[in-house]
DNA sequence: TCAAAAGTGTTCGTGCTACACCCATGC
DNA sequence: GCATGGGTGTAGCACGAACACTTTTGA
């Protein structure tokens, strides 16, 4: 960094801005969270949503996507912008402005990249969470509410699925991030009723009972419904 | 803002943190939005939402609440992050990082300050809107829908109206921002059955007709509900 | 033939919608 | 007494909730 800016960066204490990109999928039956362990102190041992401050010439959503894409090789997901957190004391090591931003990603595709600036990633059951650092355990509750809301009025379960699932797969999904249950039939019904699915000729093999028909969602883009 | 903070600013493109505040209310029975016309170029004879950038160690909704009581004396009312901005290129003097807040006031306690470093501060409706610099046209747009929104599902509305109301006030508030009507008979029921509302003692007075009972807000406090 | 999950209809209750007339007050 | 908005009840309909049995496949 050029040395007045440095300058009029200290003088002013201007803030920084930065992304914290929360990275859900359902992993072994639970919503689950990408984190990474932190080796800086004071957070030693802790763990942290991934992130990092902007670029210059980077639009927001961009550094977002970069963040997401680095850790898991993912495009072309749904991602939303959460919240931005401006508490003048958030981070000790100088004042940031982080925007937080979402994605739900496919469980199938997962396979996490660690790199050597932070001790491991890994995903965490929402449930579960490992010491935090920051504010960090505050934003992954309110994402995690926000998700579930997103969930019921929007067609955003298919930045989860894989491209073809069956109707069963689709309702299981939505009873763990809902923590609720729904009817089968009912389910069916209202579902198959939106317009928002396309039954392909396709069925399950190899499973020891009767096979399921294979859906796919009719536009993989985020559209506003009343689902659920 | 500092000069060389700017010139450093402008030179290599830091971001820099502002608020953007849209504060809204009733006038004259259209939904209204406060703006500041532009002195500067490029954008002079534009109008703009007031905010500006956030002071060293100051909570950003500080910010927000502090751009609101400068502009309209008023504190204690509903307020609200809606959305923040990233793009690179919005703002020609420097990169800007925007956090739009929105606020709902009282139509009763409506008086604007001036300051000279604007041309002018007005409401205007949001459907007739001058000449808006910066993307700020498409932040209101988005403040409405968000608001719109919000009202079917809180109790905001506590923020838009008097301490004590009638309830054709608040139909004809939700009709005028929801752009509906409402059937006389079934918003009453409605209203009167999610225990937000309080009946007074009191009544209108002074007017040539069958004076209505007035009403107040039982938590002036956000609060969730499913309303409308 | 057995185990396991898929697929399928009907009934009931709740809540939203539509709708018209009398009442209280000021002038 | 007349003009103006306040205040009230009921019937129909659509939608969500509850619920059990038959079908298809692999082993």
């Amino acid at each position: 960094m050029k040395k007045d800016l440095q300058k009029a960066i200290q003088k002013y204490k201007v803030p920084v801005v930065a992304v914290d990109m929360l990275i859900f999928s359902i992993i072994d039956k639970k919503l689950c969270v990408v984190l990474i362990s932190m080796k800086k102190k004071p957070f030693e041992g802790s763990w942290a949503v991934p992130g990092g401050i902007i670029l210059k010439d980077e639009h927001i959503d961009d550094a977002a996507r970069r963040h997401l894409e680095q850790k898991t090789n993912v495009k072309d997901v749904f991602l939303d912008q959460l919240y931005t957190f401006g508490a003048p004391n958030r981070d000790p090591f100088g004042r940031v402005v982080s925007v937080a931003y979402y994605a739900l990603i496919p469980h199938d595709k997962v396979s996490l990249k660690t790199t050597d600036r932070y001790g491991g990633i890994e995903w965490f059951p929402v449930d579960k969470l490992p010491k935090m650092a920051y504010d960090h355990k505050d934003i992954i509750k309110m994402a995690t509410k926000r998700l579930q809301s997103k969930l019921t009025y929007s067609n955003i379960m298919y930045s989860l699925l894989p491209k073809e699932f069956t109707l069963a797969e689709l309702r299981t999904s939505y009873e763990i991030i809902l923590k609720r249950t729904f009817d089968k039939r009912n389910f069916r019904k209202k579902v198959l009723s939106l317009d928002m699915l396309i039954e392909t000729d396709k069925k399950q093999v190899g499973v020891p009972n009767r096979p399921a028909k294979l859906y796919k969602f009719k536009n993989r883009k985020f559209k506003e419904f009343e689902i659920l």
